[in-house]
DNA sequence: ACATAGTTTCT
DNA sequence: GAAACTATG
C-alpha cells in the first residue's frame, strides 16, 4: 500500500539495545532508511522514582551515541505523537522494539488505529520475553496458574537463537531532518539520585553477564539466596530495560551443563510466568489475584501508616529487615531474600496491604518490574499465582541468622549495630548491655503478630465458602 | 531429664 | 516455613 515510501520509524521502547534486535531487522526489511525513536511517555514510566528514570536516561543516551547522536526523544503521548512522526517522515511501517509484554496493549491498539487512518501500519517485531506472554498456554488453550508446570510447557515451547543484528542494518534518518512533527525534547538531565546505580546500557549488561557467566554462575545455586555475599546476578535491571534479551541468557546458559546454570534458568522462567499471569489478568497489578482475598481484614488508619512508615524508613527493631530496607535506599536494589522477607514482615507482621508496599518497592527499585513486582508481593501475601500458603509466616530472626549467619549484611547497612559481633546483631534486644543506642525496640512482637495474622486468614477461609 | 532429629500440621 | 508434636537415645 506505501511502496512509494522508503522511510520506518523503529520505535524503541522496552529493548533498548542495538545487538540482537531483530526489530531492526524487520525494519531493514520494510525500509532503506529509518528513524529511530522514543517517546518519554509519562504512563509508560509508571511510578518509577528517580532512580529508574535516570537509569533509563543513561541507557537513552548510550543508544543515541550508538545511532550516531540520531536517536530522537520526544514526550507525549505515543498515540498523538507516535502517528504525527510518521507522518512527518513519510513511513510506511512504524516497528516497535518489543511490545509492552504483559500491560498496555489497549493503548497499542489505539495507536495502530491512529496509523492506519494515515495507511501507516503498526509493526509488533520483538518481546522482551523469550516466549511472549500469552504464547504459552494448557493442552485446552488456558493459561497456567501454576508454576512448574508453565515452567515444562515453556521450554517445550522454546525460543529462537540471538539475532545477528548490529546498528548498520538501515540507514538512520537524522531527526533534524524531518519538518512538522513533534519538537525533540533531548534525554532529560540525570535527577539527583541519592543510591548508588548500576552502569546503565547494552555494553554494561553485556559485560555484567560475561562476568556472571564466567565467574558466578557456578555458585549461583550456593549463594543466590545469602545477601551478605555478592551471588545474585545482577542482571535484572539489564532486563527490565531490554540492555539484553533473555534469549540471550538462555542461548549461553544452554552451554553449561551445571545445576546452577539449571537454577538460574528457572528463576528466568519465573520472570516469564509473571508477564504471562499479568497479561492473563491486568487486573492482578492491583488487585488480589485471588479475590477470596479480598476478604483479608488490613490494617488501616494512623497506627497503620505510622508502622508503615517505620517499615519505609528501616526502623521496625527487626535488624534484618531493617537492613533491607536500608540497603533498598542506598542501591536502589534489595537482595531478593531480602524482598521476600521484608514481604513477608509487612502483609504478616504488620497486616498491611501487599500493595502499599508493592508501590513502594516500585518507586525505589531501579530494576522494579510491574509484573514481577506485584505478582513477588501476592506471592508473599498468599493472594497469588501458585502463592506461597498463607501460613508460612517467615519468622525474621530465624530468616535472618539462616541467610546471613555472620551479621555482616545486617552491620554493613545498619551502623547502629555495627559494633556487634557475629549472629548476635539479628537479635540486639537479647544483648547484656542492652539495645544499642539509636536503633529501636521490635515495633512488634512477632509470636503475637504471627497469630494474629493466621486469625486473620480465617476470614479467607470464610470467604471461600 | 532433655536435647535433637524427624514428622505432621497448617488455606 | 515454622511450630507443635513424636520418637529416640
Amino acid at each position: 500500500m506505501a511502496d512509494s515510501r522508503d522511510a520506518c520509524v523503529v520505535w524503541f521502547r522496552r529493548d533498548l539495545r542495538l545487538s540482537d534486535q531483530p526489530t531492526l531487522l524487520a525494519a531493514a526489511d520494510a525500509a532503506p532508511r529509518a528513524l529511530a525513536l522514543f517517546v518519554l511517555d509519562p504512563r509508560l514510566l509508571g511510578p518509577s522514582g528517580p532512580a529508574r528514570r535516570t537509569f533509563l536516561y543513561g541507557c537513552l543516551r548510550e543508544l543515541d551515541a550508538a545511532l550516531g547522536g540520531k536517536l530522537l526523544v520526544v514526550r507525549g503521548d505515543p498515540a498523538d505523537v507516535v502517528p504525527r512522526i510518521a507522518k512527518a517522515v513519510g513511513a510506511a511501517t512504524v516497528h516497535i522494539a518489543a511490545d509492552f509484554g504483559p500491560y498496555g496493549r489497549e493503548r497499542d491498539e489505539v495507536v495502530e488505529k491512529s496509523l492506519a487512518a494515515d495507511g501507516c501500519e503498526l509493526v509488533r517485531s520483538g518481546s522482551p520475553y523469550a516466549v511472549a506472554p500469552g504464547r504459552v498456554t494448557k493442552g485446552d488453550g488456558g493459561p497456567f496458574k501454576v508454576f512448574t508446570p508453565f515452567r515444562r510447557a515453556w521450554a517445550d515451547h522454546g525460543w529462537r537463537a540471538p539475532a545477528e543484528t548490529g546498528p548498520r542494518t538501515v540507514e538512520w534518518i537524522d531527526p533534524a531532518d524531518k519538518d512538522g512533527g513533534p519538537r525533540a525534547v533531548g534525554i532529560p538531565d540525570d535527577e539527583k539520585v541519592d543510591a548508588e546505580l548500576p552502569e546503565p546500557g547494552e555494553a554494561a549488561a553485556l559485560r555484567r553477564w560475561t562476568e556472571f557467566l564466567d565467574g558466578g554462575v557456578e555458585d549461583y545455586g550456593g549463594t543466590r539466596d545469602r545477601p551478605d555475599k555478592p551471588g545474585t546476578s545482577r542482571m535484572s535491571v539489564y532486563l527490565k530495560y531490554g540492555c539484553i534479551h533473555p534469549r540471550t541468557i538462555l542461548a549461553d546458559l544452554a552451554r553449561q551443563r551445571s545445576a546452577s546454570a539449571g537454577t538460574y534458568r528457572t528463576e528466568i522462567a519465573w520472570r516469564e510466568f509473571y508477564a504471562d499471569v499479568l497479561h492473563q489478568r491486568p487486573d492482578s497489578a492491583r488487585k488480589n489475584y485471588d479475590r477470596a482475598f479480598d476478604a483479608l481484614p488490613v490494617a488501616s488508619g494512623k497506627g497503620a501508616e505510622e508502622r508503615f512508615a517505620a517499615w519505609k524508613e528501616g526502623r521496625t527493631g527487626f535488624p534484618i529487615v531493617d537492613a533491607g530496607m536500608r540497603q533498598l535506599r542506598e542501591q536502589a536494589w534489595m537482595h531478593n531474600r531480602v524482598r521476600m522477607i521484608v514481604a513477608s514482615f509487612l502483609v504478616k507482621d504488620l497486616h498491611l496491604p501487599w500493595w502499599w508496599g508493592a508501590r513502594y518497592f516500585m518507586q525505589l527499585l531501579v530494576d522494579g518490574d510491574l509484573a514481577s513486582n506485584q505478582h513477588g508481593w501476592q506471592w508473599t501475601a498468599g493472594s497469588g499465582t501458585d502463592a506461597s500458603p498463607y501460613f508460612r509466616i517467615f519468622n525474621p530472626i530465624t530468616q535472618g541468622e539462616r541467610f546471613d549467619p555472620d551479621g555482616d549484611y545486617v552491620r554493613r547497612f545498619v551502623p547502629e549495630l555495627g559494633g556487634i559481633p557475629g549472629k548476635q546483631v539479628h537479635q540486639p534486644w537479647k544483648l547484656q548491655d542492652g539495645i544499642p543506642d539509636g536503633y529501636p525496640e521490635p515495633i512488634v512482637d512477632h509470636k503475637v503478630e504471627r497469630e494474629e495474622a493466621l486469625a486473620r486468614y480465617e476470614r479467607v477461609k470464610a470467604a471461600r465458602r
